[in-house]
RNA sequence: GGGGAGGUUCCCGAGUGGUCAAAGGGGGCAGACUGUAAAUCUGCUGGCGAAGCCUUCAGAGGUUCAAAUCCUCUCCUCCCCA
């Protein structure tokens, strides 16, 4: 699919992959422009995406600008994945008002090839350059920071919503969050970047760095946005503080299981920003689910399937969902259980001391809730007696279940 | 510099002397149902082998038979005026 440096595929065939599942572009006129000049003098774009250095677990709602960065790559074009450890290190404009812990060097180095194992599951490693922004940025004059600060003014900060909002609702705006913007913008005249993509949120900011493209005499860069992926909830977008994540390490069975746990209503859009299913094939199924002709159970599956695919082959994928059938659909056992081994301390053990030992509940009080609410189960057979006591003995091995979807294999040794 | 508001259990947020392990919502967990870990409904949600006891309402002291609630000091956040 990589195509050789210099053999780009024509104008038109790389619009058409380049707007898929795009938000917006800005503008797409330029756009063109630019992609026709650099199949003419046989010179990639330079596309350009910042990063936030303080977390670096990926997950599949940044997969959806990766994936873009990657359509690119393959269009024959350069990739620039820029760790923001400096403004990273300051604070975060968006954020509540939580100052952000400084990183050290290592910290930001460790982090950073966090990144590198991650990222490379979708992009092209021999055309992405990793960078960070603390080369130019750190080294930055108070006289450079004036000349920065000249390229843009107040009223233009305060087109911003969240300023906007906060402006109007008399809240504190730090000078510093003016900066934020203000530099990432630098970043795309330190990198010439032709091209920038982000989240729609970052909508702004992205075109803050089109005005200071201009002014340090640049060509403005085209502004990409992309959809916001929304989480396994349903509401919120994903992120990995509200846990409603699917992180591309999660291991095959947790990524099939996490992605069928999604709502039914969100089935398109995944489909649509997380896969290369073709437009037509996704008009089919979007009408089947609207006239109910056939399970949109199996639309899902098929779903997660593409996606657990793309990080873990198709081999482990059946096995994931296999494995899904089994636990799931079927009540049945998984394939692998998570082995404890627990010394016998007499002839039995309260029911409530072995969930809590085999490490299933935290605490004897959530064990006790378990057992009580019909949670609980031993080789199959439901506790809900909270008094129970389990004959045990050296030897003994007992599958132990708790909720639908967690198991122990609980070995008994001798104490 | 002056004036004011506030810090509550995972989160938001009620609570102004006992009836408070603390309303309500969110989140989480469990059950029922099912087509899945969807949706919906129901229950639980500080710790302790537990009708009792222990720890918790920013921190430290104090008043009281009794404090999340009153007093003193400290720390922190926010707002208004300058």
């Amino acid at each position: 699919m990589t195509n050789e440096p210099g053999h780009m595929p024509p104008l038109n065939e790389q619009m058409d992959l380049i707007r898929r599942g795009t938000a917006e572009i800005i503008s797409e006129e330029e756009l063109e422009q630019k992609v026709a000049r650099s199949i003419r003098e046989k010179k990639p774009l330079t596309v350009k995406e910042g990063f936030d250095p303080t977390a670096p677990d990926i997950h599949i709602g940044h997969t959806v600008s990766l994936r873009k960065m990657r359509h690119f790559q393959d269009l024959g074009h350069d990739v620039v994945f820029l760790i923001g450890d400096f403004t990273g290190m300051i604070g975060d404009p968006t954020g509540k008002s939580e100052t952000r812990k400084r990183l050290s060097r290592e910290e930001v180095e460790q982090n950073a090839k966090t990144y590198e194992e991650q990222i490379f599951k979708i992009l092209d490693r021999d055309r992405t350059t990793i960078d960070f922004n603390s080369r130019w940025l750190s080294s930055m004059t108070l006289a450079s920071v004036a000349k920065l600060a000249a390229a843009s003014t107040v009223a233009r900060m305060l087109e911003r919503d969240d300023f906007a909002g906060r402006f109007r609702e008399k809240r504190p705006i730090s000078i510093l969050e003016f900066l934020y913007p203000l530099m990432q913008g630098y970043d795309s005249v330190a990198l010439e970047a032709d091209i920038e993509l982000g989240g729609t949120d970052q909508k702004f900011n992205l075109l803050v760095g089109r005005d200071i493209q201009r002014a340090y005499g640049q060509e403005p860069q085209v502004v990409i946005t992309l959809p916001l992926l929304v989480g396994l909830d349903g509401t919120e977008k994903m992120s990995k503080s509200l846990g409603n994540y699917v992180g591309v390490t999660d291991p095959p069975n947790e990524m099939f299981g996490k992605l069928m746990s999604i709502a039914d209503s969100l089935m398109m859009n995944y489909f649509e920003i997380l896969t290369d299913v073709p437009g037509k094939q996704l008009d089919r199924i979007r009408r089947d689910l609207e006239e109910g002709a056939g399970n949109p159970r199996e639309v899902k599956a098929r779903l997660a399937r593409i996606i657990t695919a793309q990080y873990y082959g198709e081999e482990a994928t059946e096995l994931a969902s296999d494995e899904f059938d089994r636990v799931f659909r079927d009540r049945g056992l998984p394939e692998d259980m998570e082995q404890v081994a627990l010394e016998t301390e007499g002839e039995t053990i309260w029911i409530v001391k072995l969930v809590v030992r085999a490490g299933l509940a935290k605490s004897n009080g959530e064990a006790r809730r378990l057992v009580e609410q019909g949670g609980v189960s031993l080789d199959g057979e439901r506790v809900d007696d909270a008094q129970a006591e389990i004959s045990v003995r050296p030897g003994l091995s007992l599958v132990l279940r708790v909720g639908k979807r967690r198991f122990r294999n609980v070995q008994f040794v001798g104490g």
